[in-house]
DNA sequence: ACAAACTGAATGAACGTTCATTCCTTGGGT
DNA sequence: ACCCAAGGAATGAACGTTCATTCAGTTTGT
């Protein structure tokens, strides 16, 4: 198996047991054997457990902007650029229930505060189609000139909320739900 | 010093760190020196770590109930108590961060696996002041006429994030952009 | 004087990380 | 074809640290 098959293992491994166990109920020697590699091999590919964890998190995020970005056609209206991100995000955490536990978990984590604190100040140059969509319709006057961290939260609060409720089993997200939901975010965010 | 007073200065400091510091942040050693007390002193209280920090939670959980209903009052119009339970709710989650934290983080832990959903609203036989609202609401027509999960993530989650948001410092919410967050809300909501 | 409450050093388990050693691949020399 | 040295990758036992918990001894209240 190749260097970076075992890194793969390793990385598979963690999502696994930290989405499942909690971070703190999985140790290194698990996520290890869970990888079919002794203890010590992780630290051939990470300098650290923080340093795992981080990427595994940067892993699940570019996936997610990926799949945002491949449908996002530039100078669509804003209304269907909504409409893009929140199903994208909300049938990517549907149909990926361990990675939206995982990232539940690290934003409930001191990684998480840090790293959105970052995200917010806009720091690092990535793209972050959110934050450009909300600003954009701002100025447009289509969406309600409210801080971003309240647009931000009046979608994905509710998102991410419902997301959860379905992989607990409390609702049933079909398609035309989805849509309805995504209709009711746009009337909480929009002028 | 009474035994209960220390059983109370105890609760007192375990809030206080593991609010602050997280459930792995905050060492039993360092939660009795700030209850002014010795380590062992703990276990003549509580039986074990786990022990006190359920029996923390159930007191928080106890306050918080019984806030929430204390705000709740009957016969007045339903856009009109929607503001009334809302503002409520997030005042309450600012007023008092700490107990918020330790809530949020209880119910993202093993500990709150089990107690998991909106225990904060009553779920199961307990009053449940949301519940008539919304049910009331779109009986009236008044209220978009989707499932009961749905309401309460468009309701709760961006308050829920909110105040988390508040909490860490990324936005401040005074009495003027609640009440615009909360007219958000009700956009989302209503018919 | 007795019991209950309290103390805090000692205990041992759990864990992340290290590093001396072993394994494996590669390619140059014969 | 075969051998062998080189060095990167992998190993896993051992280390050092952190912590919850214990308990023999001390203080406090009655």
């Amino acid at each position: 198996m190749s260097k970076i098959d075992k890194r793969h293992e390793i990385m598979h491994a963690a999502l696994e047991l930290l989405a499942e166990q909690g971070f703190h109920g999985a140790p290194m020697a698990q996520i290890a054997s869970h990888a079919g590699v002794a203890a010590g091999t992780i630290y051939c590919h990470f300098e650290s457990r923080d340093v795992l964890i981080r990427e595994l998190y940067n892993d699940i995020e570019g996936r997610i902007n990926a799949q945002i970005e491949e449908g996002a056609a530039a100078g669509i209206p804003i209304r269907h650029r909504f409409n893009l991100v929140c199903s994208v995000l909300l049938n990517y955490f549907i149909d990926h229930s361990r990675e939206f536990r995982y990232v539940e978990q690290f934003h409930n984590s001191p990684y998480g505060t840090e790293h959105r604190r970052d995200k917010l100040l806009g720091r690092n140059g990535e793209t972050q189609p959110c934050r450009d969509l909300f600003l954009l319709g701002i100025s447009e006057g289509v969406i309600k000139d409210l801080p971003l961290v309240v647009l931000y939260a009046m979608t994905f609060g509710p998102l991410v909320a419902l997301a959860r409720d379905h992989i607990l089993g409390f609702v049933v997200l079909d398609k035309t739900l989805i849509e309805r939901i995504i209709d009711a975010c746009w009337d909480g965010v929009k002028r």
